[in-house]
DNA sequence: AATGAATGAGCTTTCATTCAT
DNA sequence: TATGAATGAAAGCTCATTCAT
């Protein structure tokens, strides 16, 4: 979730340079007022969650009118799939790089697992997926696009790593799928669906995200490990 | 959730004998056109949704006026946040039993672990947690509340019986609350998220959930067993 | 088409004496709010015709809420036809009187030919069937339902009074339908379209016609009449 | 002007050699994008009505841009005014033709009565004229302006041949001007009301308007004509 | 001169809340 | 005390019109 710190200003200038020299576009089609639309969107979205955003919010919040946004988006619940989709593949596109095969598997699963710990458990990302949750009934393809893909990449990732690894004799997996699901969830034991609920309210400091890391790992590779 | 399984006839009359011989109650007093009303809340705010649902439909639904509502609760908010903390502790209750103390730990862990798993995973539970999830940027006390007892109750529950198991020399556990919450979420590896995220949207299957139980109680001990 | 000439004040006390009398009605069931919101409907459509009336006009013109106009009223569009509904019969009522069957046949004739006449080009009349006109497009069956029975009836009751003169010798009629219909448009001979299209913007004097009907009373016995 | 520059696809670009030899005109002054607007603009109207009909769907009908039509037309009603102004006299020329001083009386009204009926009853001519009573509350002088024209020009054309007639001794009328007006409303008795209201769907056919238009020359030479 | 992306007032309709009964 | 008819702010969305290109 790439994040648009300043706040626009209550109109910002259409014409500004770089913009201007690409001349005209086609209706819906200028990539720099989307992203107008969708930054001001999500502040709207993630601060007040779908039902109580208004359209008007966002409108002003992006310094776009009403109409611009209907050109670019079909409706709310578009804009807000637009939203998800765009923000899609940020979490997961950090993690993956974590499961270096040249370094040993202990390694290798700590960082994997650290990293998404830190990654799912960030106050923006906890936003954004009880958002989703909380439309879920309502668009249960929403939620499944973006967090069926991105938790079961997760998953996909790591579970195609230890298969590498079971082939390679360094690790005894019947089922390595189930094995991906558990380190993941023992990687972030009690942290996910504790930040969540919001029983704590702060992230997990890089200290705790470690711990928990490292004991997932001890007690994956002790079960899974062979020898 | 305790189900209140007969949909209430369209008015049914508040005056029963029994209540009736107890006098005329003050306002907001009466628990029996309380619980009428938490009942009816219950099933419209399941069926649709915090926003969707109207206080109208709760009306009809409960077989009370509108007014009624608003003097046993200030506003819509705090009705469900009512409705939320009068189903509290239906689903740890169900849980706390199986961890008996006089089968072998393996036993009891199996047993916590696929209880568990199966109630956070059935479709009504779900949903619940959803819609607290949808309205938790809103109302974060209410989600701490009903979600932070729960769970973290599941965490305490275990990790005082761990605590026990230690303290008799049977287990050996340097931090049994993060060993609690590594159990749990071993217990339902990937069930919970995927269920709640909708990437499935069929509960597991028993077998299932006894499959992943059984591993996470073989992992847990092989871990943090004595020997 | 029973006027409400003056202009309701912003917001009539709803507490008259007659209507307090009797207590709370039901929903959408106070047949003097009913009223009041259809003469203030009437007004608006009238004045702005059915698109460009907006249902904000309506509310303030009744001097009811928004919320209660569709209590009392399903949509926009139910409302035009309940208004439509409401103001039917009126017209056709005061005419069938009109065809007395004891008046020799030519006072009875020129009676019912003048009394429609005039009916038909008041101008609320008018300014009715331009609204309802304009809209039958996308409501044909409130155009039909209104329009057609009131036409088709003063047609059907002309033809009934003139099958009971062929029956008595003294008219020679080969079709009766036919003919009452050629001798409803002889009466209001280029009226009725020049009334509606507003290319005579006045309603035609009653000398005008007058001697309309008393010509198209002479044409139509001449043709007609036995001898 | 001449300029159309890309839309190729969607409308034969309007620039053929003729025209551009003519070189560039003043703004709005292009009689040839004028008929295009209007041409786009009655196929809108009639197949929406007024409001339904969007600038939009003008826009890509006609083939030009937003901004052209504008320059064109002053706005909407504008746009709709031009295009009933435009239809003028399309109704009328093809029927002044039928009055040939020539022929018998009888068989020139018979002709005249029944294209005037046929006429006037054409689908879209029943919809253009629903079309125009719709916002002729909001537009008086349009519909005045062409329905006026229209059928008086009827009464006029026929009213002028009757005097003829009279002025050879063929025919005994007083007020020409009322028969011409009693002829046209005989010669489609029912038909036009019964259609501009939809009590009758479909257009009468061939043989009910000579039916009706022969009974209208009957009675009106019965009455009208020199023994 | 022509374009069409952008505007924003305005639309119909809903619903949490109030208060006279 | 309980009722539910009435309220009216606010919602999502449309479209006639403008003006930078």
């Amino acid at each position: 979730m790439s994040e648009t710190p300043e706040r626009l200003t209550r109109r910002p200038r259409p014409t500004d340079a770089g913009h201007k020299a690409q001349g005209r576009r086609a209706a819906g089609q200028d990539p720099i007022k989307r992203q107008q639309i969708l930054a001001g969107a999500k502040r709207i979205f993630m601060s007040l969650g779908f039902e109580a955003a208004s359209m008007n919010d966002i409108t002003q919040e992006a310094g776009v009118s009403k109409g611009t946004i209907y050109v670019y988006f079909e409706d709310k619940e578009a804009l807000f799939a637009a939203l998800i989709q765009h923000e899609r593949g940020a979490v997961l596109a950090r993690i993956e790089a974590a499961l270096d095969p040249a370094v040993p598997i202990a390694e290798a699963l700590f960082e994997f697992g650290s990293s998404l710990s830190a990654r799912l458990t960030a106050p923006e990302v906890i936003r954004a997926q009880r958002m989703v949750l909380g439309v879920a009934e309502r668009m249960p393809r929403l939620a499944s696009q973006f967090f069926g893909p991105q938790s079961s990449s997760g998953v996909t990732v790591l579970s195609r790593y230890l298969d590498q690894k079971v082939a390679a004799g360094l690790l005894a997996i019947p089922d390595t799928s189930l094995a991906a699901r558990q380190f993941i969830d023992l990687s972030m034991a009690g942290f996910f669906k504790r930040c969540l609920f919001g029983i704590i309210t702060d992230t997990p400091t890089p200290e705790e995200i470690d711990r928990v890391a490292r004991s997932a790992v001890e007690m994956f590779l002790r079960y899974y490990g062979r020898e």
